[in-house]
RNA sequence: CGGGGCGUAGCGCAGCCUGGUAGCGCACCAGCUUCGGGAGCUGGGGGUCGCCGGUUCGAAGCCGGCCGCCCCGACCA
């Protein structure tokens, strides 16, 4: 491709809007343009980096024995509401309705469509495994959109799901797409991690991320260094500690402290550290209200908590509610002298522990000297807090790691959460009906243009690797007007062209500073660079964006190394 | 959804406090010179100052409302 003939709007100042390198170079190397937040069209640049890893994501789905199909973006509330998500899911499903006034929404995801589309068409387990994948658009109304394409609010996905007889079968569907993963993101050149992972709002109950490294990510990941254990952040366990008191427990004792609320605030008051304050979380289930005993430096996991009290939803007790359990406003809420008796679930870190501060569901005092058991009631010990730098893994006991990552796929064991209240059944082996154990699995297609950037760029742009770049070679003329300079260009960019290799050729009439710049900046793997001097001597320099390493060769070997060294670029990455 | 910030030419910004009819750099067009790391000179084109209303002889600037965008947090398959 001439750049002469193409259309790479570069820019030279880093945009407003833009806070991490992945959106500022994304912008300044014209590969996308914001339309609305969240929302991002992608340039004949950009374009091509995202076809190249739809065309991996698609080699390795095949590879894996998925199969291709395109579903509607727009769905009807119906196949929601008999899922039961058209209430459960927020604001992020965005709804209207059409001229008849239908309801309607922009699908976040496919698990309706899907399920909608094999009950009534598989009807055996001969027909089984199935598995169904689709390249394209997602809309998520995100509260808050950022970093650019990172988290936008319509983006290209990869989702695929699983249709198994049972769970034995859906393991294998699972792995299979475990595998497919970890080819697809080490040829996309990514240095990620599998964590251990929350199913969340999809649901099911094992689900692995793949995360990339990236001190710009969303997401936080925990791991082991000794053990490789990996998980992340809402998922991670850690080491339970057993410690015996160094103190004998005393006796409970009220203390008036007024207006003194915060954990924060209690601590600097009675002078105690956080760790030996409880902070006692009052929450409404849909089994009731549940109180969870935390220590005070730590945060209740919500999603732990769920599970701990076997319960589906979770929601802050309000101050109204609070008084009326408690006796007492938000802030001096305790275990000890609940006015009603609810379900109090306490971590586990707090059943060895002596002598804790509470609130004394009274306003205005706390309790000081309070032991488990002997003052008030627990009726269980669970994990329920977060893990924290220091825990312990809890495998092999080394300390846990914390690092920012970047989910780029997402993977699910399902079982029946679908097919069950949509009624998708099949008949097995043994004439009896029964509904597809099913997984489902994601990748952010656009997301990982995005995460290759903030993995691979220096000062002056992007350094992309071969297998997803827009182009494979750029060919860099320093000065159109010399003769010999564009003759040998011309040269050289239809012997490339011949030997099959994407080149995009700078033969703008630019000055030659110009013209680095933005090679540098869009990142191509290879440059080519035609200069006046070398090309006196009927020589070109190759070098290379990533290392820098530079060489010299004749004009007449030039294609030659060039598709030498292109090989070799993919040969690291897809070996 | 809570807190903060910003909206002036394609991009980056100044001007606003202290009202007087819009400016700088880059980009763009033309010419000459230059030509291996974002050239120089000369001349040019381009702006309903986010929108609506108010105050005023006069509003980019003051006041009110709305919209959009960005950041922090909450939320997040």
């Amino acid at each position: 491709m001439r750049l002469t003939r193409y259309h790479m709007p570069t820019l030279r100042e880093k945009p407003a809007e833009a806070e991490i390198p992945s959106h500022s170079l994304m912008l300044r190397a014209g590969m996308v343009r914001k339309l609305a937040a969240g929302i991002y069209s992608f340039l004949p640049l950009g374009w091509r980096v995202v076809k190249k890893i739809m065309e991996i994501v698609r080699e390795e789905m095949d590879r894996a024995g998925a199969l291709e199909v395109f579903l509607p973006v727009v769905q009807p509330a119906e196949l929601w509401m008999e899922s039961g998500r058209w209430s459960v899911f927020g604001k992020e499903l965005l709804r209207f309705k059409d001229r008849n006034q239908r309801d309607f929404c922009l699908g976040p995801t496919h698990e309706e469509v899907i399920v909608d589309l094999v009950r009534g068409e598989v009807r055996s387990y001969k027909q089984l495994p199935l598995n169904l994948y689709q390249i394209h658009i997602k809309f998520r109304d995100e509260a808050r959109p950022r970093f650019g394409i990172i988290r936008a609010r319509e983006f290209i996905m990869k989702d695929a799901y699983s249709f198994d007889k049972d769970w034995e079968s859906l393991d294998r569907s699972y792995n299979a797409m475990y595998e497919a993963y970890s080819r697809i993101f080490k040829r996309c050149g990514l240095d990620f991690v599998v964590v251990e992972a929350e199913s969340g709002a999809i649901g099911g109950d094992v689900s692995h991320e793949f995360m990339v490294w990236a001190p710009n990510g969303e997401d936080t990941i925990v791991y082991c260094r000794s053990c490789g254990y990996a998980a992340n952040l809402e998922r991670a366990a850690s080491r339970e500690v057993e410690t015996s008191p160094s103190e004998q427990p005393a006796d409970p004792e009220k203390v008036h402290t007024p207006d003194v609320r915060t954990i924060d605030e209690v601590s600097a008051f009675l002078k105690i550290e956080p760790s030996r304050l409880l902070k006692s979380l009052i929450y409404k289930t849909e089994k009731g209200y549940v109180l969870f005993l935390i220590p005070g430096d730590r945060e209740l996991n919500e999603a732990k908590a769920k599970r701990a009290a076997g319960v589906e939803t979770l929601e802050m007790a309000d101050p109204a509610e609070v008084y009326e359990i408690a006796g007492a406003s938000v802030g001096f809420v305790g275990p000890v002298g609940l006015k009603k008796r609810i379900t109090v679930i306490a971590d586990r870190s707090v059943k060895s522990g002596v002598n804790f501060v509470s609130g004394a569901n009274e306003d205005d005092y706390h309790i000081v000297n309070i032991t488990p058991e002997k003052d008030f009631e627990v009726d269980g010990y669970e994990d329920i807090v977060f893990a924290a730098p220091g825990d312990l893994c809890p495998k092999c006991g080394s300390p846990l790691e914390f690092s920012k990552g970047i989910e780029v796929g997402h993977i699910f064991k399902l079982g029946t959460k679908y097919s069950e209240p949509m009624k998708a059944y099949f008949l097995d082996e043994d004439g009896k009906e029964k509904p597809f154990v099913m997984g489902c699995y994601g990748i952010g297609v656009t997301r990982i243009a995005a995460a290759v950037i903030e993995q691979r760029h220096d000062d002056n742009g992007i350094m992309w690797p071969i297998t997803i770049s827009p182009f494979e070679v750029y060919l860099l003329a320093t000065n159109m007007k010399n003769e010999k300079v564009k003759e040998v260009s011309e040269k050289l960019y239809q012997g490339l062209l011949d030997e099959g290799i994407e080149v995009l050729y700078d033969d703008r009439d630019e000055r030659a500073g110009v013209k680095f710049k933005d090679a540098d900046l869009v990142g191509i793997p290879v440059r080519v660079t035609v200069g006046e001097r070398r090309v006196a001597n009927d020589e070109v320099e190759i070098k290379l964006r990533h290392s820098k390493e530079t060489l010299v060769c004749s004009v007449d070997e030039a294609v030659d190394r060039v598709k030498e060294i292109v090989k070799q670029l993919y040969e690291e990455l897809e070996a």
